[in-house]
RNA sequence: GCGCCUGUAGCUCAGCGGUUAGAGCAGGGGACUCAUAAUCCCUUGGUCGCGGGUUCGAAUCCCGCCGGGCGUACCA
């Protein structure tokens, strides 16, 4: 079967420390890309996860006197604690210590050892006993000595697998230079061709010794050892897509058709992974693998939110939690925000106080608002029915419709392109031409005169319209608040998928809803974040 | 060290060779009353990081410097 799906996955995260708000950014992304394109009417699968394994687990687990797999357990519950507040609706939920994703990591492995393409090599070097790894010259100070984090440094050998990047170096750096959309932003690539340029002749080491490491898969060709990272971590985005389904033997186990999803529309990964980790490491495990050029994914590559132009980090302890603001600001408050005010690609400033702000304005106030006075006006004026077949038309009204269709044409273009703050621009366009549009005809004033009743009544139909078509633009960001919108509206079922939006929405007669503050206003104790 | 990105009004950012540099928010003034004291109109505010250069003309291209972010591939 065919490609037919649009296939969007998350970084799987790592489950060492509790969820940031980088974590919350990157899912809450896929998220509304994804809902972008189900409203669309496309079938989709939104694949996220957590990454468990690998040496970091396993020294927090030793360090807190538990085994790994209850550290795990509790850190990934904070996930999904998470996950469920911000409303993100994923498709597919893959943990690295899933029976199915270690079977398909072990298939993998073990075919591109009988392929040639993994071999054993002795490795001599200075070894950190502390960090429990390899110490390279880079991470010599100045004076050519060890710093003091690293503890002793001592002369090591060790064999280790290795896997033969080398061989695919060529053909990667072709397939980028020819291909476009690879990578977005397209300024990425540049970034990707410097590191090949670079990688001249070196391949991968992908195992460690269990006795230095053995919270990990195992390889299928050498039980004294696991497999270290890469092919464990990146593979869930094919195991957790169903790739060699018919491996499993779980009958309980639902997973997709993978040829339906692959190859990956999106992997939505932070800047700091892409390079070497995506670009390189897992095109080429797949190249590999037998993937052809028509099955390489692509890749939406997200920034940083930054914390007063300094990254965010433990060490500093300027950690944003987003548990706290989804309560603080409300779920979609929170989605709003992160979506609004940063540019795809880039990255930006996180600003709490910003984010009160623009809850307060652009949705409370502007959004909210807005739904809240057309409600209240058609009730009070004419029981909450609208009146689509009017008779009546002017210019006003021509251009609040026009206003709308334009919205459409660039709420798309900026949707397929991930300018989601873009689209998010667009529609706040259109809420401020309909307050515009309302102070203009001003209903209050014509329910005063009975000659101007078929105006009062295109006036409230055009604003009804035009709330129905801003809650579908806005149902993939703030799927909660635009549900009870439509509910207000008691238009939910009038909508058609986001392609097929048109002016005429609501049939003649349609009964409205009751106004109910959608956006309440915050009540926070006046704290400022400029601490 | 090297590479990529970035530095524009108090704040967040757009503009990326061409008239007197824009938006939103914040600040100031006014209008209105349907509405969550919301909305609408007007308005104050900028040596476009610094220094050179190219050009008839630069925030916009080039070079250097300074500040910030990320990466640098056996560190998830």
């Amino acid at each position: 079967m065919a490609k037919s799906a649009y296939y969007i996955t998350t970084a799987i995260d790592y489950t060492n420390a509790a969820p940031h708000i980088g974590h919350a950014y990157e899912k809450v992304l896929a998220d509304v890309i994804a809902r972008y394109h189900r409203h669309c009417g496309r079938e989709v699968f939104f694949l996220t996860g957590v990454d468990q394994h690998g040496q970091k687990v396993q020294q927090t687990a030793a360090r807190q006197g538990t085994e790994p797999l209850p550290h795990v357990k509790r850190i990934t519950a904070l996930f999904l604690d998470l996950w469920k507040q911000l409303d993100i609706a994923y498709d597919g939920w893959i943990e690295t210590t899933d029976e199915h994703h270690k079977t398909v990591v072990r298939d993998l492995l073990q075919r591109l050892h009988d392929d040639g393409q993994i071999y054993k090599k002795c490795h001599r070097g200075h070894y950190s006993v502390r960090q429990e790894q390899f110490v390279t010259d880079r991470d010599r100070e100045t004076d050519g000595s060890f710093g003091e984090q690293w503890g002793e440094v001592v002369e090591f050998e060790e064999d280790n697998y290795y896997f033969r990047l080398s061989d695919h170096v060529e053909w990667l750096r072709d397939y980028l230079e020819r291909t476009g959309d690879v990578i977005f932003p397209g300024f990425r690539k540049a970034d990707v061709l410097n590191a090949l340029a670079a990688s001249e002749g070196t391949d991968l080491c992908i195992s460690r010794p269990k006795d230095r490491l053995d919270w990990g898969i195992e390889l299928p060709f050498d039980p004294d050892y696991v497999t270290f990272v890469w092919f464990d971590a990146l593979t869930n985005y094919i195991s957790g897509a169903g790739y060699r389904r018919e491996l499993h033997t779980d009958a309980d186990l639902k997973l997709p058709d993978f040829d339906r999803l692959w190859p990956a529309d999106a992997h939505v990964i932070g800047k700091d992974i892409l390079v070497p980790a995506h670009a390189i490491y897992w095109m080429i495990m797949l190249h590999a693998a037998g993937f052809t050029d028509q099955q390489m994914p692509k890749f939406l590559v997200h920034g940083w939110w930054n914390i007063r132009g300094e990254k965010m980090s433990k060490t500093t302890g300027n950690i944003v939690d987003p548990v706290q603001l989804a309560q603080r600001y409300t779920t979609d408050g929170l989605r709003y925000y992160l979506m609004r005010d940063i540019v795809s690609g880039r990255d930006a400033d996180f600003d709490e106080s910003r984010l009160s702000m623009l809850y307060q304005t652009e949705l409370a106030n502007e959004v909210g608002n807005l739904l809240n006075r057309t409600l209240n006006m058609a009730g009070r004026y004419r029981g909450g029915v609208v009146t689509a077949a009017t008779g009546f038309d002017d210019d006003l009204n021509a251009s609040l419709r026009a206003a709308v269709e334009s919205c459409q044409r660039a709420y798309h273009a900026h949707m397929e392109g991930h300018e989601l703050h873009a689209a998010l621009e667009q529609v706040r366009a259109v809420t401020g031409a309909a307050n515009r549009f309302a102070e203009q005809a001003a209903p209050w004033k014509l329910a005063k005169d009975d000659t101007q009743a078929a105006r009062l009544d295109s006036v409230l139909h055009h604003l009804a319209e035009t709330l129905v078509h801003v809650a579908a633009w806005l149902q993939p960001f703030m799927p909660g608040s635009c549900g009870r919108m439509l509910d207000q509206l008691n238009a939910a079922a009038l909508v058609p998928g986001l392609r097929d939006l048109v002016w005429g929405l609501l049939p003649d007669g349609h009964q409205l809803g009751k106004p109910d503050p959608l956006f309440p206003r915050l009540q926070l104790e006046d704290e400022s974040a400029g601490a």
